[in-house]
DNA sequence: AAAATATTTGACCATTTGGTCAGGTTATAA
DNA sequence: TTATAACCTGACCAAATGGTCAAATATTTT
């Protein structure tokens, strides 16, 4: 007994004050995207994201000082993660393999980090008041970068003329994103049963395959 | 002067208490639609529904009794409306009409009622509490018609095996609905100008002939 | 016309909520 | 070892919120 306790006292001086603040933040961005992705910005009450943490609610305050800061740092660090996703759609110069890629790796990111999607899905409902300024400059440009690799393919006559490379791009974020945003729908309409890890690798091929032949190509 | 007093007072007494209550009711409906879009179940105040309705909190507690009761009325008169669109699906034999103009009602309920998708959306990401059993009772059954509506024509080879119909049926849904639920997203990366109806009807075509060719059939 | 019924609304209340703060503990620098 | 800075948290508070209610007004029925 006594080597626990020394065990446990030994542990916890070795945690640095950098190291403490760290996993906190992350403990405390975890638990705040879950409940920002089932309550919204307003919805969400700091006491449900401590008791999610396990921590007392000061203690989340003393870290992010506000709500709506802490929301802020989360939807930062899911636009991170997508602007990394995304960055496939650059590094292949033929449509198929850059679709392939890019939609597999937004079906990814949908099956791995539903809550984020579900927090950036609620924002834009919501008339992305905390979001507009970052949508308007980075997601814009991003965008751009985008439309212009897709306009060339269509140049190119490497795929359909589409129109507005915009509703391409649209309809592969609704489509892959749909799978994080509506996940408890999907399951209810899978007779209440999730999709196992094998079932959604099926559907993500078959998302794919459909992306695909919808802009004329043969998977 | 008297004249008018005369008239208001006429047109006031002619309203019958039956008439009062419809007209309320609808007023309270659509205000509700609009605050519940932008701030969700929790979020939404009885005070922002009231203000928006131009009308004393309590009187929408008079009429609705509880926020959770206002809420259902919203979405029980969102899914009647969906369902009203959704029949188009079984009245065409041939896939290429079906799906056109499904897919189109699809994008003209997205145009017209925003902020009812927007409801939707919210209770599905926040996990469908309330809505969990119409789900999977009546939503489940129409889903399930549906789904044998593709089979039949995959099994016909009027279009292309895309492996499991409800892939298909999220994309049609995931990508119509994007419009409504998206729509300051595709406002703010549309120069911050919202679509104009021309513009609008454009990404209509834009999207069915996606989906159609999605499917192997040709535009 | 008067009784009965329905609508309207300001005042009110218990509860919840975001946020503060003082006083304590723990780690680190001197 | 001691001083300093960072971390921790229970207690607290002002504001907001869902909902109630009684009294006033309007309509309908008898």
């Amino acid at each position: 007994m006594g080597n626990v306790m020394v065990a446990a006292k030994a542990r916890s001086s070795s945690r640095s004050k950098e190291k403490i603040r760290e996993e906190n933040e992350l403990i405390i961005l975890i638990a705040a995207e879950k409940v920002f992705a089932k309550h919204g910005l307003k919805g969400a009450t700091t006491k449900q994201i401590a008791d999610m943490a396990i921590l007392p609610k000061s203690n989340i305050h003393y870290y992010f000082h506000t709500k709506l800061n802490l929301y802020r740092y989360v939807l930062e660090s899911i636009l991170v993660d997508w602007m990394k996703a995304a960055d496939t759609f650059d590094t292949f110069d033929e449509p198929r393999e850059a679709i392939r890629y890019y939609v597999g790796a937004k079906m990814d990111l949908s099956r791995t980090r539903p809550f984020g999607s579900k927090v950036w899905a609620n924002e834009i409902i919501s008339g992305a008041p905390v979001m507009e300024e970052i949508l308007s400059s980075r997601l814009k440009k991003w965008v751009d970068t985008c439309v212009n690799s897709i306009n060339t393919w269509i140049e190119l006559k490497k795929i359909v003329n589409v129109g507005d490379a915009h509703t391409l791009l649209y309809m592969i974020w609704a489509t892959t994103q749909h799978y994080a945003d509506f996940e408890y729908q999907v399951k209810i309409l899978n007779n209440g049963k999730r999709l196992t890890d094998a079932e959604f690798e099926e559907k993500k091929q078959q998302v794919i395959d459909l992306v695909l032949r919808s802009v004329g190509l043969n998977p």
